[in-house]
DNA sequence: ATATAATATAAAAACGATTATATATGCTTT
DNA sequence: AAAGCATATATAATCGTTTTTATATTATAT
């Protein structure tokens, strides 16, 4: 998980979030700053700016006087999250599939051309990385709905994106079969089908609901 | 606008983000480090944390390497806050509407007591403090969303809220002819007719774009 | 024996100092 | 005189230390 931000207090947020998304720093799990400064080989200040960072975007929670957990999980919580996600997704495809240029499809069907090379390969190699696969479904669902043409549309979106896939790497240890979904859900966005997109996206992101229910 | 919070970071926090959000601190102004530090009495790494939330929330732009700035505002901008409420409000509201139970009609009707108080005040005493309307009024948007039993909903709408707000603040000079508008909304609450309030919220949140097309 | 107060300790909050970086200024060269 | 390079300066990024706070532990009194 190689990080080449600029500064060492991007690279250390970029880190953290990332092993708070993967699983690798548990939910309810005292940041100790202490402990944190050897693990990421940063000082004191830059891991306070980082988790208060986290903390704005709901990855840690930040006990006044107390320190920082990474942000503890829950059902009900997941829930929400997915609710949201639906929401702000499906408002964002209408408005990109509506407004989107030659340029959005190409973008679009590359995506999804990467992604589905990317399932593939997790199927095959067990070791297949992870967070390649995460960046491409991620880039997918961005792409589907990057011509909405709103910028705080898309940053709501994506912390949204991260919670959930957060929830998905806690809860289902993924497997590959991933059907059609993606495919059907591109040549909706193609035909410009907004009604039917909506509604595979919906399925799509509820699916997760139904094993989580067996999970908790 | 005393700030009683616990430790010298909080209270940083709310004071500059209220300054961000009252206009105090002109959109695009740069913020060193060193006269923040003055100007607020605080340490360069409690403002350094400060403003990284901040950054994090969307009301500080961080440029890498080249220090802060108050987030610059437009009319896009603009509209898009201005969606992303009505989306989220009214999602929330539909959901408040059919859950609230008599408490939660109870703390509504509180609020708006308040809020029309305030409004009446405001309108006579030409001094009378805006930030307190201001809370005011967010306490009653808020009352009407807060049985839509969603953590993750109602933090949302706070910050999109406070987005919101500062271009009220900073494009219309207020003018205390609210009308009728949150009375309406109240009695639509009360009378759990989902669709009316959404509607009269739908049309007292794009009130202000009217007047904002004269602004810009 | 239990409850409360005093003390000890561990960790967070805050600070000031140091280092690295970007931009502005001035000098050199064609 | 303009362009490009070198130096200087301002400011951000980072660090280690000090101060404050909360909690655990022990002692004392009822």
């Amino acid at each position: 998980m190689e990080n080449n931000s600029s500064t060492v207090g991007q690279s250390t947020f970029h880190t953290i979030k990332e092993d708070i998304i993967f699983g690798v720093l548990k939910p309810g799990l005292k940041l100790k700053l202490s402990v944190l400064k050897d693990q990421y080989n940063a000082s004191v200040s830059i891991l306070r700016e980082t988790l208060n960072r986290l903390a704005s975007e709901g990855f840690v929670e930040a006990k006044d006087q107390r320190g920082f957990y990474v942000a503890t999980t829950s059902k009900e919580d997941f829930i929400e999250i997915a609710n949201l996600r639906i929401l702000l997704e499906s408002y964002a495809l209408e408005l990109s599939i509506n407004n989107g240029d030659s340029e959005w499809e190409g973008n679009l069907v590359a995506a999804h051309h990467k992604l589905s090379l990317a399932e593939k390969a997790i199927q095959t190699d067990h070791y297949f990385e992870k967070n390649i696969w995460k960046k491409c479904d991620h880039d997918f669902h961005e792409a589907l709905i990057q011509a909405c043409d709103s910028k705080n549309l898309l940053k709501l979106h994506s912390t949204l994106y991260d919670k959930y896939f957060r929830y998905e790497m806690l809860l289902l240890t993924f497997q590959g079969k991933e059907d059609t979904e993606h495919q059907d859900l591109l040549n909706a966005a193609l035909n410009r089908d907004v009604k039917l997109a909506q509604k595979l996206l919906k399925n799509h992101i509820e699916s997760a609901e139904t094993y989580l229910m067996h999970a908790y």
